[in-house]
DNA sequence: TCACATACCGAACATAATGTTCGGTTACGA
DNA sequence: TCGTAACCGAACATTATGTTCGGTATGTGA
């Protein structure tokens, strides 16, 4: 890739993610991005459609970031081992998303939030699809997959909004509600 | 309130409701809505500042209507049986919220759908504020309530996509998987 | 039934952000 | 060093929102 391709595309997400902590996705215009990464606006445009694919860059960025380190894991030292621990990958992710929590905040508390999450629980499907397969049960895995999904992403949702909680804690609150695993 | 502006809100919340059994509701313009109810331009934005806020007015109805049927019945029915039946109630919304199932999908399924789903929560609060109490435990009671409200809340979201299932079936999954009640 | 208040009409205007075009400039990398 | 491709940015086209205002129609209360 073009070393000015590189340049312009970081020059962009830092602008991006400077706004995103002072101001909240939806109140943030693409000029103003264009101007606090200072490039050109047919630059900007040459690069992202629009500023939800912008958004959507940055989530791929760090969904990409926090769940490929969770498969490197499993490859290597999670196999030694002889197994999935899902409680350790939980509490893995979350340590991951704490580190981003400044960004991920001003994405959740708007309109974007949505797809912050529709994109989360994506990536959080397979982590929990495994886990499906243990549980004998009547009720449609559809319904459970989906259950647990959303309550993960939920939970980091409110976590969100409540720092004062390691990850850890949020880890055990988690699998306190949950009948399965 | 004057007939004609009872006229007007009517109008406006016939052509909307049409509208979001067509198209989705990020998808739908003010213009559009102002054709469809056949009213003026200005008469639309004396109504409404904004087609969010209209989206909020036709929320309240279906919950009030839901909400307060619920209410009700706790105040009649429910008080000569000596208890608050959650259960009962739960099924209860469910054969609500299955009557408007086809506005709700509509919001439900784009960017609107974070609206819906924050305001239903905020009835759901409710509900399970007194559920809350019964429980004993050293997870922040916080934690729980967000939990129990975002379970049911993404049940039915799910319910939305998958209706082949009855009231009492969604309601038998939602109990499934909660350790609580 | 009459009169006044008020809701409605709708065209024209103001605004504001998005996304596109294009000719000229600069930088990369082979 | 040379050609390709990225960048610049001003000007333009587009699109939807929300406002204004003078005139018309309708409802309500006396």
């Amino acid at each position: 890739m073009d070393r000015r391709q590189k340049k312009t595309r970081q020059a962009v997400f830092d602008a991006f993610t400077a706004l995103l902590e002072e101001k909240t996705y939806s109140n943030i215009t693409v000029q103003e991005i264009i101007d606090r990464a200072d490039i050109g606006r047919s630059t900007f445009y040459s690069h992202f459609e629009t500023k939800d694919e912008l958004l959507k860059a940055l989530c791929s960025e760090i969904f990409d970031h926090v769940f490929s380190e969770k498969l490197t894991r499993e490859n290597t030292h999670d196999f030694s081992l002889g197994g999935k621990d899902i409680k350790g990958e939980i509490t893995h992710i979350l340590y991951h998303l704490r580190y981003s929590s400044r960004y991920i905040s001003r994405i959740l508390f708007c309109e974007s939030g949505e797809m912050f999450m529709s994109y989360f629980k994506d990536y959080l499907m397979e982590v929990f699809q495994g886990e499906l397969e243990k549980i004998n049960t009547d009720i449609p895995r559809d319904y459970i997959l989906n259950h647990m999904v959303c309550d993960f992403a939920e939970t980091v949702r409110w976590w969100m909004k409540h720092d004062q909680y390691s990850p850890e804690d949020v880890s055990r609150f988690f699998f306190s509600t949950t009948p399965f695993a």
